[in-house]
DNA sequence: CTCGAAATATGAGATATCTCATATTATTCA
DNA sequence: TGAATAATATGAGATATCTCATATTTCGAG
């Protein structure tokens, strides 16, 4: 982890203003973060000190269970948020925050903005969007879990990360992430290339029939 | 439905105040409206006109699958708001509420207070709170779906809603909270029952062994 | 360059959970 | 009161998913 000092930080501070999201002047006690890929942002179980802004790169919030399974809750991705919920609450189990590729944030120190930020109607209304937005996307994420098995939720995932037409998720990741055994995502992918929906081309999958992904998609969606 | 009218309004607003909610007049336009249980506070995918707040009972939220299942999402109670995620959303999928008990909720119309309620730094900040437990709450249960069997979270709501060593929800509403089929559900509560956590009356089950259910439940915690 | 860790791969048996069929009570409402 | 509807109950077979064992390949650190 870096933090910029000096004539780095005053030339990134320049160039990537966030006084858009607050109505009082945050720049004086601001850090600039910079963590490495695969580097922990925040420790499981440790309450952060600071209000994270994401403003380039990508994350992963995990949580482990006691029984040792790991669950990755969410991507984080530019313009969120990490450390609004110990900011909010007092009582908060904190989850692991962990960088998936370089990435760099603002860093509000709670002791000294705590009580400006929550009183700061243009921040809590950013605020609020985000939260709710994040609540809904959990609400969706679990009550799909439940309704659908594994190739409807693969399927909708595969489409949405896909780059090009082709799709190179870790796998473990994407275990962890749709919350089942690395072997039964495995039997589901050489399902898809049984079915020609996707070809494999060393460790990537090349989308073959889209539109039929995309069926298997669509019916995770409320219209 | 009904609104409440004249001295029956008068009396309500008179006794059950929320103005320490808001640091404005909200009084003037406000609705007072009492569902019967079972009644649809929303219907699912129709917009309303109103945050509600609730002041006394219970509702359900739920969403319909393209497959037909049926997720019932979250419980409602008394202090919680219906209807913020269409305050702050102008797109969003509106899920349907459902009465469970006699419910009256305070109605707040959008058209009346929409502008101040999202310049109100006081509401906002209960807002955030509001939504930061509802998207910690969600990613808990999402998380814990995937990750444990439902003996485990079945032992976790058993022992959340029991009332005074007996069990008494209704297995259909249990089974689409918990995400599971009936089938299942009756096949661990059997399995509860052989092994004498709990024992069946009539249709209600008490409750014989609480550290074993807790056991089962005490996994799902982080702590 | 080499060793060990991480990621990928595959088989086989176990189990958690689902679907469907059907029967028996409760409950509601005309 | 009677008929329709909802809730409870149980069996049996199917399938989605898990666990464990093991092998191969990739890749970073020394």
């Amino acid at each position: 982890m870096e933090v910029y000092k000096g004539e780095k930080k005053r030339l990134y501070l320049e160039n990537n203003s966030i006084a858009h999201l607050f109505s009082f002047q945050v720049e004086a006690f601001i850090e600039v973060h910079e963590y490495r890929r695969d580097e922990w942002i925040i420790q499981e179980g440790m309450r952060p000190d600071f209000l994270f802004y994401v403003m380039e790169g990508k994350a992963k919030i995990y949580v482990t269970h006691q029984n040792g399974k790991v669950s990755l809750i969410n991507f984080i991705n530019a313009h969120d948020y990490i450390g609004e919920m110990e900011l909010l609450n007092d009582v908060y189990y904190t989850k692991g925050i962990q960088a998936s590729t370089k990435i760099i944030c603002f860093a509000i120190p709670f002791h000294r903005y705590r009580t400006q930020l929550l009183d700061d109607a243009k921040f809590l209304r950013e605020m609020t969007k985000f939260l709710s937005v994040k609540a809904t996307h959990m609400a969706a994420k679990y009550s799909q879990s439940l309704a659908f098995p594994l190739e409807n939720r693969l399927a909708d995932f595969i489409l949405q990360t896909a780059d090009e037409g082709i799709y190179k998720e870790k796998h473990v990741t994407v275990c962890d992430y749709l919350g089942v055994s690395y072997r039964h995502l495995l039997h589901v992918l050489t399902q898809f290339c049984d079915k020609n929906y996707l070809q494999k081309e060393g460790r990537n999958y090349q989308i073959k029939q889209s539109h039929s992904l995309n069926e298997l998609a669509e019916v995770l969606k409320n219209k």
